[in-house]
DNA sequence: ACCTTATGAATGAATG
DNA sequence: CATTCATTCATAAGGT
């Protein structure tokens, strides 16, 4: 499983060859896949049951009940595994700028899988690329090209590049 | 499941730094972990389900017997004395709202009591400002009394207060 | 050893 | 857009 390739990163080195990254990635990835197939496959066998016995008791990852009786029910919008699948791979995909057009487009198809509105589609959009910002200015406040090595006090730390949640 | 085991003193050229590193260890550890549970459930249901035919299909991808999602190594950063009562010390002085290049000075002093990131100061200010605010909801409510501001930079305990239910 | 508390980190929403 | 706020989650620390 991944946690081989996780482990392996960490205990040899503190480093990661491009490979090693296109492995955890493709790993996560199909983590994701998987989990997206088994929550579908979960939901329909729920719904089979319930016919029978009612017996529900998934309540494992945000899978907020739609259209429920949520009486004293979370203020915030909390996307789901596979709504952040998809808006992770929107955002990913380079459509850095979601129009008007393109949230409404969003907004509908993940509202196929929990509820969702255009504002936090909006939001989720600004804050994914406010903190991928933010991780860079942390991250690379020296300068790009190989020039001259300042008297850094220490060793070039914090280099926080978010990965592909 | 110790598949990269391979690539053991690879020079690597492409870094990671230890953020990014757990980045993608909890991220692959949440998948993994959401994957076994899913499966589970998955096998419980299935044998509710027909239980006489016992269909499994759970060894679909990955059924390990061992506890797998356990890649666990340094997680959080804990700052030491020194740095808490530095932080402590340049909190109290006023500077409530530290900009980028204001972190960066932190975290370069407090890089010679310690490793940090940037983030991580960036966060424990964030906190520190929150928490602060927080307390201050009970404390004067409208009273005319002396209101307090801070505690002593290197003493700030005494939160105890559990809001509500 | 478990339970509680303190606190670092993540993130949806708000504000400028 | 850039920052900030508020809430929440996860976990290290500490008490019983």
């Amino acid at each position: 499983m991944a946690e081989g390739a996780a482990e392996e990163g960490v205990l040899c080195a503190k480093v990661m060859t491009d490979e090693q990254m296109e492995v955890l990635r493709s790993q996560i990835s199909a983590y994701a896949t998987i989990c997206e197939q088994l929550v579908e496959m979960h939901r329909t066998m729920t719904a089979q049951q319930d016919s029978l016995s009612g017996t529900r008791s998934s309540h494992l990852f945000a899978d907020q009940p739609s259209g429920g009786a949520k009486i004293s029910a979370k203020q915030r919008w909390t996307p789901t595994a596979v709504q952040v699948r998809i808006l992770e791979s929107i955002f990913y995909h380079g459509n850095g700028t979601p129009r008007k057009q393109r949230i409404k487009e969003i907004t509908s198809e993940l509202s196929q899988h929990g509820q969702v509105s255009e504002t936090n589609v909006y939001n989720w959009f600004q804050n994914r690329r406010a903190r991928s910002k933010r991780k860079q200015a942390f991250a690379a406040p020296s300068n790009t090209e190989s020039e001259a090595e300042e008297e850094s006090p220490s060793e070039k730390k914090a280099k926080k590049e978010d990965a592909f949640t």
